[in-house]
DNA sequence: AAGTTACA
DNA sequence: GATT
C-alpha cells in the first residue's frame, strides 16, 4: 500500500471475519446504471465458462474490464491483457471506478474489474484471491441482481466459516487482515431480482493486479 | 481445487 | 429442505 487513505469513506454497517459489508450502498437507480454499463462490457467481451487446470468447467461465466482480466484454463489461473477471443478487455466503466474510490478512499485505481455472471444454479467454491502482486491493496465486491449466500472462511483452508445473504446493491471490501480470506458463493436465489436480463446475479470484483 | 459430492 |  503506497498511497494515503482519503478521509470520509463510509463506515461499514457490519464486519464479518474482517470483511467490511455495506448493505444497500447502491440504490436501485445506481444498480440499473451499473448493469447498463456491464451489459456493454459483456457485449464487447462475452462471458465464458472457464475451465480449471483439471479440465472441469466452472459454473460461473466470466469476463473482465480493465488493463487485465482474470482467466483460468488448463494452464492455470492468471491475469491476461486480452479476452480469450484475442480482443482487448473493454475499459472499466467510470461509475465502477467512482464506486471503488468512494468505498476504499484510495487514489490508486483498480486495473481489473472481473465480471462474474451467476445464472441459475451457478456456484463458486471457497477460494482466495491470490493472483495479484500486492496483497496490500483491497478487493471490492459489488452484488447486482439475484440474492446469493456468501460464505467466508479464514486465511487457512478448512477452518470454521460464516455466511451471509448478499442482495443487489450490497458492496463488500476485503482488505487488511481479511485480504486473503477464503470466500465463495454457496447458492443463488433464482428469481429474487429482475435486474439482470435473463435472470441471475452479476458480481463485480475490483482489484489492483500489479 | 475459483472442481464436485457425500455425510452427520 | 437448509445448513455446516
Amino acid at each position: 500500500m503506497s498511497e494515503t487513505e482519503r478521509p470520509g469513506r463510509p463506515a461499514p454497517a457490519l464486519v464479518v471475519r474482517g470483511v467490511e459489508v455495506f448493505p444497500g450502498l447502491l440504490d436501485p437507480s445506481a444498480q440499473a446504471a451499473l448493469v447498463a454499463e456491464i451489459a456493454a462490457v459483456m457485449a464487447a467481451a462475452p462471458p465464458v465458462q472457464p475451465e480449471t487446470r483439471f479440465g472441469r468447467k466452472m459454473s460461473v461465466r466470466m469476463t473482465s474490464a480493465g488493463k487485465y482480466g482474470w482467466v483460468s484454463d488448463r494452464r492455470g489461473y492468471r491475469y491476461e491483457t486480452q479476452h480469450p477471443s484475442g480482443v482487448a478487455w473493454p475499459p472499466v466503466p467510470a461509475p465502477v471506478l467512482a464506486l471503488w474510490h468512494r468505498v476504499t478512499g484510495l487514489d490508486r485505481a483498480p486495473d481489473c474489474c472481473l465480471v462474474n455472471l451467476y445464472r441459475e444454479g451457478a456456484k463458486m467454491g471457497l477460494h482466495q484471491d491470490r493472483d495479484e502482486a500486492d496483497f496490500g491493496w483491497p478487493i471490492v465486491s459489488v452484488s447486482l441482481g439475484d440474492e446469493a449466500r456468501f460464505r467466508i472462511g479464514g486465511i487457512e483452508r478448512g477452518g470454521p466459516t460464516d455466511s451471509l445473504w448478499l442482495k443487489s446493491g450490497d458492496v463488500l471490501v476485503m482488505g487488511g487482515a481479511a485480504r486473503l480470506v477464503h470466500h465463495g458463493i454457496d447458492r443463488v436465489r433464482g428469481g429474487s431480482s429482475t435486474l439482470i436480463e435473463g435472470g441471475g446475479r452479476i458480481n463485480l470484483t475490483l482489484r489492483v493486479v500489479d
